[in-house]
DNA sequence: CCTGCTTTTGTTATCGATAACATAATATAA
DNA sequence: TTATATTATGTTATCGATAACAAAAGCAGG
């Protein structure tokens, strides 16, 4: 750790024998000027190890290069892999992403939003289109785009990249009932910490209405089961409750494989004795034995387009930036073992 | 996205009838500033919607409130929770966690860290104790504190707080001998890509030789085998050269799953016929049936006491900031079903 | 009521870059 | 060759805050 303060453009134009405007402009790429004196100023930052400042270069350009991005967990693939996507659809751009999580808390994702406007974004996406009053605020009031992810709001703030949760809970219910199953149950997603799982709860429970199914079999917690163990537990309290359960979809592959490991502990066999079902398309859901049905929401996806939104309302001359872009995702079911009867 | 040119501190001066220096101190909590001027400037920056630019406050204090955080890949429960853990450990300090990951590319890492130095950040936090040579200078010539995490590198940088990964190895190997395994096979961690996964292996074959085992069934791959399909593959050539295999470890509790999987297609029972144990103790191997042997490595300890060192370096009156401090966190093996012999 | 202290507020300069405009150098066309 | 367009560089002001110093206000004790 040296102490010695860092050279700055002022440097790097005395030693080239510059204006410091020069060097600010042999530094970035678009700017015009000669070959010559590029090389020498190059050669000269090289030799002083220079390294521009993006603060001063922020405040004066008023251009930070942030992209502000809030989700729920960083312990999740599903959304690891939409900051992945983001990350990778704006390298070209020079958007650095700025990552936050809320541990699915809507205070918390308020402190974030206060602390990230600070750092002057470019952008901000946020998970879902739930948010605090207070959020909604800031975030109108904050002059630059806002994207929510991961949901279709009805009424959104701005841009929205996502999909339907209640389509998604929809979509898995006609694909058990298609499967011959009756007596179906689901686990999760009936909280107002996670509003995309309550709606792929809602969805799920809908459908099965619509099919003259029983919903008594959908599963109340008061906190999230997105984990194995949570999934365990809620599998092991339905089945004591509904022995006779033929079919579970669970809001996550995660608490899927925890369901999926408590029957085995049970000896009950997937998918002969009852079926099981996630979402998210996890690595394990392709990994497991017996392979799991799940739904790809297309989180890797969900990111790129994101990047796509962000780069078109900040630089695209074609779009209109007075007008909110909506892009929803495909989702798609995966077929697999779990819910094959082998019968 | 209203379009609005948000206010400054002069603005909110001028509602309040003060100085802009005053405001400034008014909204800093360690300023002076009187209770009522304080709650008088506090109520027009409310009125005006102000938001403090950290750009500005950044270059004008020289402290941007920023850490540089490294890690492989955000896919990873264990750096995602060093990460939280880090998150956590600074809240109080008002530090922010700028991160990037390198999807275990060492070039990546040279890209990144350049990108970061132009933020200005505070503390540079990189992942394992092996560097490009430019890399190496620019954390040497940051003039910022540097720690090197997850990994007891022998010529750090300046700062560490990790473990042995080549102990970890020995200490699986060690205790699959100690239950009486004698045909013990190593999948994963033999490349230049993941130095921490080498190191592993590395002690684990030192180990075996110690014990006066054979050594023939470590497992060589051109790529890290991190993954859960990895971990299949690799236990399926594994077992068809060497079908004898008594025991496996994995170098992480994901290709540790994959490999289970395997044998659970080729009908092969863990632990009865094979044992298998991982490590990184994800939740994977809590809630797998059987429940895997792991052992943990204190990632979220990691990110804790990462903090502290970053704290003290920067904070802390007692410290001395010449003398680099080196923190090694306990691994800790935990024993489960996949390497109980039922027998 | 004044002296000397502490607390609060104001003034000026500065952090390190870039925008906007002005000018010099070079290339192109007639 | 000269006029004109184009490209390259320099100058000055500014982005929005805070440091460092200076001055004013408040407050105690004699």
């Amino acid at each position: 750790m040296s102490t010695k303060k860092p050279s700055t453009m002022a440097d790097v134009a005395r030693l080239a024998g510059v204006s410091p405007m020069t060097v600010s402009r042999a530094l970035r790429p678009n700017a015009p000027a000669s070959e010559t004196t590029r090389k020498k100023i190059l050669a000269a930052a090289d030799q002083l190890g220079y390294v521009l400042d993006s603060s001063a270069a922020g405040l004066s350009s008023r251009k930070t290069g942030f992209v502000a991005a809030i989700i729920p967990s960083i312990n999740n693939g599903n959304f690891a892999n939409t900051v992945r996507g983001l990350t990778d659809g704006l390298r070209d751009s020079g958007l650095q992403v700025l990552l936050g999580f809320t541990d699915y808390n809507l205070n918390e994702e308020e402190r974030l939003i206060e602390a990230f406007l600070r750092r002057r974004p470019e952008a901000i996406v946020v998970t879902g289109g739930v948010h605090t009053e207070r959020c909604r605020r800031y975030l109108a009031a904050s002059g630059v785009p806002v994207i929510e992810i991961w949901d279709l709001p009805t009424s959104p703030i701005e841009h929205v990249v996502g999909f339907s949760n209640a389509r998604l809970g929809r979509m898995m219910a006609r694909y058990l009932h298609s499967k011959g199953y009756k007596n179906i149950g689901f686990i999760g997603g009936n909280t107002y910490r996670d509003s995309r799982g309550a709606d792929r709860r809602r969805g799920f429970e809908e459908a099965l209405e619509a099919l003259g199914l029983d919903t008594k079999r959908l599963w109340v917690s008061d906190h999230p089961i997105i984990n194995m163990e949570q999934g365990a537990k809620a599998m092991d309290g339905l089945l004591e409750k509904y022995s006779d359960t033929d079919a579970v979809m669970c809001v996550s592959d995660l608490s899927a494989f925890g369901a999926m490991m408590a029957c085995a502990r049970r000896g009950l066999k997937v998918p002969d004795d009852i079926a099981i079902a996630g979402s998210g398309a996890y690595d394990i859901s392709a990994n497991a034995y017996p392979s799991m049905t799940t739904l790809d929401v297309g989180d890797y996806a969900i990111g790129i387009k994101t990047a796509e939104v962000i780069v078109n309302a900040l630089f695209d001359e074609v779009t209109d930036k007075s007008k909110a872009q909506r892009v929803e995702i495909d989702i798609t079911l995966i077929e697999r073992d779990s819910t094959k009867k082998l019968s």
